[in-house]
DNA sequence: TGGATCAACGGACAATTGTCCGCTTAGCAA
DNA sequence: TTGCTAAGCGGACAATTGTCCGTTGATCCA
């Protein structure tokens, strides 16, 4: 497809041991290269004053003052720098659920901790959906992926995963199959439903969060 | 948009009364409508011959020996042509299910019913996972819509919430929302999360199946 | 300092989608 | 039959996406 994009920082051999870069590691560079700055920078404006359809890649390329082709050495399409601009907010985001799951907060066990963080899943859903929801379908599209496949959805559900199997250990729900119950999970918590919920039926953020608390924690306590 | 498709058949008046023609009596004549025929017929070749993918609107125009512009007064994506080559399929099923509404077997209850319709929905989305993946994304990118709001999904999305309303009108689960919960059911029935079990982690039907049983069916009953 | 090399730049280009509009032709009245 | 009207056909066209390749300029060595 598109040729590797070597490191551009420098040109000079890599240190012995730091030969291979992890995409983490590729993503966190160039969000430095002030390169890719100002890509960003183009398409954060341009965002802002037309919304994120209106904009095309080639206006983005032009106002970056760059050609196509460049563009798309580093950001294949739209959904990508979708994903770059909401990096830091994601970031953030998933740093902080997964930093709870080594310092639990003590008393509410496994299931009440899965409470709350569906409610804080919630809230960043509605904070992002319509982002969220460009990258999901730019994603998609080119890859043939599923949105469960986003690096996003991915962290979140390995997240989920662990409480429920957590969950289960400690006998606060029945044994189930952890790995299919935080995909559906994800499902549920997908932009895509809650912006239907929203636009069909009014429904508020709460009604939303009541609706999968009781399916996916209230409906899972032992019978 | 696009200027209105008036019925084709015929240029006299319309009988009184008969006025207005819904979605699903245009529908119905369209496949009736030779012209129809043709371009569904060349998609279908195409289609088989070289993949969904890759046939392009402009190369079914020109196997059905049409201009661009009479292909798109029909259809204005490729996904409304795999909705309608779908449509008999989905109409049967659709049926089908919608007939055992009125005429129930005896003896399993609602929620009985609900899980033995998960299991031959199950059925019908991996018969036609790639099929409805394509109506999905095409249907989505366009019309800014989700998955939910397709016809198919709507009418599943009803009968679904009918199940869950008699489920919960007997006593045999608790008193949820029943258009939340038919929604999350319909999230987590979809083609995507199918494909993407199925690809990931390599689950079998049955896998999948128990999986949205233990969670919609097992989950709800009363504590 | 000068020349060789090669990564990477960016614009031109092909492919595709969806729209628009001039022309054909079917249907009707005289 | 002839002329009128309008439905709708289909190709040309604009817009967008993504790729390819000729050119540029930086780095390194002599």
């Amino acid at each position: 497809m598109k040729p590797i994009d070597p490191n551009p920082v420098s040109n000079t051999a890599n240190p012995p041991g730091t030969t291979t870069v992890t995409e983490q590691g590729k993503a966190e560079k160039n969000t430095q290269d002030p390169y890719v700055r100002r890509i960003l920078e183009a398409a954060r404006e341009l965002f802002i004053a037309s919304g994120l359809e209106a904009v095309s890649m080639h206006a983005i390329a032009k106002r970056a003052g760059i050609g196509q082709g460049s563009l798309y050495r580093r950001f294949s399409d739209k959904g990508e720098i979708c994903s770059m601009l909401l990096r830091d907010s994601t970031e953030r985001f998933l740093t902080g659920l997964e930093h709870e799951l080594v310092f639990p907060e003590a008393g509410s066990g496994a299931l009440g901790h899965l409470r709350s963080s569906i409610g804080r899943i919630v809230d960043f859903i509605e904070q992002h959906a319509e982002l969220l929801q460009l990258i999901k379908s730019e994603f998609t599209g080119k890859k043939q992926l599923t949105q469960f496949e986003h690096p996003f959805f991915r962290r979140l559900n390995e997240f989920l995963k662990e409480l429920l199997v957590r969950a289960a250990a400690s006998g606060e729900i029945p044994a189930i199959d952890p790995q299919f119950t935080a995909t559906a999970l994800i499902a549920v918590l997908s932009p895509d439903l809650y912006l239907f919920q929203q636009k069909q039926y009014g429904s508020t953020k709460e009604q939303i969060t009541a609706g999968i608390l009781a399916l996916f924690v209230d409906g899972l306590q032992p019978l």
